[in-house]
DNA sequence: TCATGTGAAATCCTTCACAGCC
DNA sequence: GGCTGTGAAGGATTTCACATGA
């Protein structure tokens, strides 16, 4: 598999697939880049390049077979296997983590729950029994899991993430509000809801007054076009 | 304020931010770009490019002061005030997010929480009252309200976003599963834990064997460089 | 001497525009 | 006629390298 195909491609054949996925639900068979672009966000060109980075999944004239774009992305993603997943912190975000449903419906599998604190040790937290994260190299090396879910606080993330390492994990889903450093043959990707905020407020007038705006009516909407 | 910063660097920023919070707890009076850099987990010369957009903050020869940077980021990112939030979607997911003290922390206060579910409606959720989803145009619209965070079902994200455009929404945190289509004057950022994830496992062997690799020992553990 | 701020260069990514094929 | 796949162009972002000032 070729190895310079750039990041930002990989973090949008997610957004297709689920695209995709829907698509097939309401029994679309054919999907042209056009379409696929617009439910996607992006441009019908990005899509077409993007896609170009890994063979050629099209008929000209005619678009892309749902199905066959499904498969061939399910491939590319190493989605066509199961993946075991461990997550360390059995705090309030760890515990929302085991709670939310979709990463086990898309073969995310988390089979253990770490935490250090004697107060959760033991306890139950949606059918997963919370270990000592003493336990977890050990556990991690013989089970050969790969992945990885932060949701300890900052200042603990890095002392995790340098075990999680040596433990053999490559890929990790990072919640805590930290940046972590960690060798080149490991991924990480951070999720943060308060920089995510931070980032909007920049665009937002800082001091407009309330009710400056009235309620708009049907036929002063904006089209939507973005 | 210029209005043509590349949205990157505006990413970029609650990053900075975030680490320049942790360095003013520990006390630190000056950083440069490099030290920086490093806890933000960029190049210094990224640090100093992003920061020129907004003026010359640092002293050559020496560094930035922390406690100045920090005032100038709250100041470009709107940070010195407080800003009122709706949630939409009291699920599992919307319960989360009413449960997640960051957002408060960080001066991001939910007002209302949304639902169409009359078993929802009326139920209290960490303080506040669900309320039903036909009062939100006209509550957003006479608040002021400027941010919505969106934590329905895929399939109703798109009508939801649409009604908050409506009332005078400018910023969206969606949560839902889905591509949402807004006009230009209006942000949106996405959080998919499941998206992510399957980046992550792109970047993955498909079938390593397990037991292939060992438990390192504290002598062959990699250099963390990245 | 040390570290910023920034032109210029390099690299990366997106879009244009169209040949080729169904 | 419609839509893909892709060279080439264009635009955006990062990095180099260094003048400048403390």
């Amino acid at each position: 598999m070729q190895r310079d195909i750039p990041e930002v491609v990989i973090k949008r054949l997610p957004i297709y697939y689920r695209s995709l996925q829907q698509m097939a639900q309401m029994g679309k068979d054919v999907v042209s880049s056009q379409e696929l672009a617009k439910s996607a966000g992006v441009t019908a060109t990005q899509v077409r390049r993007d896609l170009s980075y890994f063979g050629e999944f099209g008929k000209q004239g005619k678009g892309y077979s749902v199905e066959l774009l499904l498969s061939e992305l399910r491939r590319i993603l190493n989605l066509d296997r199961d993946w075991d997943v461990v997550l360390v912190g059995a705090g309030s975000l760890g515990r929302a983590v085991t709670r939310y449903p979709r990463l086990e419906q898309h073969g995310f599998r988390i089979r253990h729950v770490y935490d250090h604190n004697p107060n959760r040790i033991n306890t139950r937290l949606n059918g997963l029994v919370v270990e000592d994260v003493s336990l977890m190299p050990e556990q991690i090396s013989r089970e050969g899991i790969r992945i990885a879910i932060i949701a300890v606080p900052p200042s603990s993330a890095q002392e995790v993430a340098d075990e999680l390492v040596r433990s053999g994990i490559k890929a990790i889903l990072n919640y805590a509000p930290a940046t972590i450093q960690v060798p080149d043959d490991v991924r990480v990707y951070d999720i943060d809801p308060v920089a995510a905020m931070q980032s909007l407020t920049y665009y937002l007038e800082p001091y407009e007054s309330r009710r400056k705006r009235k309620l708009s009516s049907a036929s002063d909407r904006i089209d939507i076009t973005s």
